[in-house]
DNA sequence: TATTCTATATATAACTA
DNA sequence: TTAGTTATATATAGAAT
């Protein structure tokens, strides 16, 4: 191949081996091109160096991927299986969660009980009970929260109400007359205050199709009050 | 590269062309093999002849699929990115709608309420309002079932209790004293039947540690007397 | 580093058996 | 078919650039 024949064993001296990476390449890579035209064969290769810089070559007559389905196909190794596998396992045990997830719902919802025996339905009946009444609890809790924002609101109305009534009243000495309209404008703004605030109260629970027992609500338009 | 100056196009000659594909591939194979040791690169070189048949070289350093995840990354193109990313979205998919169950269910345990809005707490409450019916209804139709099932068990050990009786009442005519050992034998009977009865009733939640109100309990033991 | 230059080693097409 | 021979074309090591 050259001045003197060479041993094939590593060329230690890197810049070299380096000069020999790029002819033998070359050289290979024309050996793969050659083949695949005189030959009519699908030729992939990958040549990866030792700084990790990649080289290849494909026959224009195929893909990367063709070619490697086939290697696939005929070593029967699929290199991908395990990954496959991993995240496939994973999947399934994701269905499984949900499935028991879903049947728990079920449950907790009073449908698919067939399974459960005696015991069992105690012990869920007994949860829900607790559970429900955490419901209701943090239920009143809300609706208290709320009770007292609107409360706060209504006062701070009522004192800006205060304010202008107060506002009116000293230009009365100037205007007898302004009075009615002074008096119209206070009850209107209290209307509006009470009002307003029930009208928000109702539309709390827009799309509610069925209001039934109201206990809740009363209490809350009573505290309003 | 032989006698005379060869054109590279494919030889239509199947026979020569075979003959030099035999040729040129161990060629080739060599010419891997060398740049391998002589250069510390990593080579995946894969032939596919016209008939199908499949010859390839990897670099003992090196695994066919090491190479190929270089090349993908190299090339940043994933042969297998669709396939991968709809199972990613899938596994994604899967995840989210668990953690909607678990959501669910943690609500449906009266925890994690505070997203949830009077109006909504409302609509879940009377939700397990329901919910909570249907378990019970459940129960009592279980433990109905049960009952009645013992009921009957009693009635035929009775039953047959009586025919022991009534066997035994034959025997008296020719022994006097054996009627005090057939009384004491049928008083344990009945109240095997009944105790036993009583204990299976209790082993009905062995592990159940607070057995505070009983009602369903209760008539199940009322209706076995 | 990468290319070019050459002397030589290799590869291989055509031939042979 | 497959394997060996041989004349030549190619590839390439080492040196120079």
């Amino acid at each position: 191949m050259g001045r003197g024949k060479i041993e094939i064993k590593r060329i230690e001296n890197s810049t070299n081996r380096q000069v020999t990476y790029s002819k033998r390449r070359a050289g290979i890579m024309k050996k793969a091109q050659e083949l695949t035209v005189l030959c009519d064969a699908q030729v992939s290769l990958i040549m990866i160096s030792s700084t990790g810089k990649l080289f290849e070559f494909t026959s224009p007559s195929t893909t990367t991927k063709t070619v490697y389905d086939r290697y696939q196909q005929a070593t029967g190794f699929n290199l991908w299986q395990s990954h496959y596998e991993k995240m496939q396992e994973n999947l399934n045990k994701l269905k499984e969660t949900n499935s028991k997830l879903r049947k728990e719902i079920r449950q907790r919802n009073g449908e698919d009980l067939n399974d459960l025996n005696f015991q069992q339905l105690r012990g869920l009946e007994q949860n829900m009970d607790k559970s429900v009444e955490r419901v209701r609890n943090r239920k009143f809790h809300v609706i208290g929260t709320q009770t007292e924002t609107y409360k706060k609101k209504v006062k701070s109305l009522e004192e800006a109400q205060n304010n202008l009534l107060r506002a009116f009243e000293g230009r009365d000495e100037d205007c007898p007359y302004a009075l009615v309209d002074q008096e119209r404008d206070y009850q209107s703004a209290i209307e509006l205050a009470n009002g307003g605030s029930h009208i928000f109260a109702f539309r709390l629970q827009p799309s509610q199709p069925n209001l039934g027992d109201d206990e809740g609500y009363a209490s809350y338009g009573l505290s309003l009050a």
